[in-house]
DNA sequence: CACACGTGGGA
DNA sequence: TTCCCAAGTGT
């Protein structure tokens, strides 16, 4: 059993392999050894499609050419350059890693998978990926990719999360890799999957259904298997745009929730959807109300954010606290905000870009 | 370990 | 429109 088992991991090896040969994607962080660029790039494409972080690469590796340039950079921008992009956890994370590089790596990126994996924002995946790609380091990617490839050619027909499945999945992967060339190896079974093992399957293309144990059962379309998501919560956020002359308030959300490190306008957030007027019934200063029609709703990955927005004028000398700061329309830009304010402003004619 | 964390794109 | 995501990690 073990030896077939042996036998069926070197074929698909092989098989992968000749397919990457046969199906190239260049990609600007694709065919570089320096660990940095790659770290980035490995950080940047957690949850993200490759054309979507594309772009966000560039101008990253632009901003911040090494480890120290990212590591000296004030969070707002770095969370700027990150705007729209999504998981800003990630942004703070790596931040973070370059300080930590820098101070106990002594800013040389760490070369050894414990070290890799003991930075901020680095798992297994991503520790994994480092160092095979940047330094040939025999680890064995397990992403999204390689789980769909494995749990479908092997007939794992589990809930992928459960830890027993997991631990399969894991060791399949060990024993799949290709251990004199585990960078081109990981980057080939993660464009397989990206490419061909993909979530709808193109089984008619595919060099690997005489060993695919779901196409074999009439399971493809089943496997890999996952929890049925929780329903989204709904939430109701209801933005005064405190105004001076120029000035817009805003503030960095600062609580553990989502946007956090992100820029917003004095929020007011209901339960459920409230009239305008008891909303606004003990605002913090005096001011003129004007409130905007449009409303805007943003879906994200557990919620369902409903948004509308009111302009205040300040009308007396008291000025809002706590955190908040007067920042002139033609600054805007210099801040990283959430997608719904983005658009809010945008509408608004304020220049952002 | 279940859950939160964003956004844009394709079917 | 609605659903399912896409190179996961931290808590």
């Amino acid at each position: 059993m073990e030896t077939a088992n042996r036998n069926k991991s070197e074929t698909i090896r092989k098989k992968i392999q000749q397919w990457s040969e046969e199906n190239p994607r260049p990609m600007p962080w694709r065919s570089i050894k320096n660990p940095y660029l790659i770290w980035l790039s490995e950080i940047i494409l957690q949850q993200t499609r490759v054309m979507q972080g594309w772009d966000y690469y560039l101008k990253f590796s632009e901003s911040y050419p090494t480890v120290k340039d990212l590591a000296d950079a004030h969070i707002d921008d770095v969370l700027k350059n990150w705007e729209g992009l999504g998981y800003y956890q990630r942004a703070r994370n790596m931040h973070a890693a370059a300080q930590q590089i820098v101070s106990t790596f002594e800013g040389r990126f760490p070369d050894d998978y414990d070290s890799i994996r003991s930075l901020k924002g680095v798992g297994d995946y991503t520790a994994s990926a480092i160092a095979s790609f940047a330094y040939g380091l025999p680890h064995a990617v397990v992403d999204g990719n390689v789980i769909r490839i494995l749990t479908r050619l092997f007939g794992i027909s589990g809930i992928i999360t459960s830890a027993p499945v997991r631990r399969s999945i894991d060791a399949l992967a060990d024993e799949v890799l290709d251990k004199d060339r585990p960078g081109k190896h990981n980057q080939a079974i993660m464009d397989f999957g990206a490419m061909q093992c993909t979530p709808a399957p193109r089984c008619e293309s595919c060099p690997l259904t005489a060993d695919c144990s779901a196409f074999k059962d009439n399971l493809v379309g089943q496997i890999p298997l996952k929890k049925k998501p929780r329903p989204k919560r709904e939430r109701f956020f209801y933005y005064i745009v405190f105004h001076q002359e120029e000035d817009l308030y805003i503030k960095k959300r600062s609580q553990k929730d989502v946007w956090e490190g992100l820029y917003e306008f004095y929020l007011i957030e209901q339960p459920e959807v409230r009239d305008w007027h008891q909303v606004v019934e003990h605002l913090p200063i005096p001011c003129d109300l004007e409130y905007e029609t449009a409303h805007y709703k943003q879906t994200l990955s557990h919620q369902i954010i409903h948004a509308r927005f009111a302009l205040a004028a300040i009308t007396g000398d008291r000025l809002l606290k706590e955190g908040y700061s007067a920042v002139n329309k033609k600054k805007m830009r210099n801040f990283a905000f959430p997608k719904i304010v983005d658009c809010y402003l945008r509408d608004k004619g304020v220049n952002l870009n």
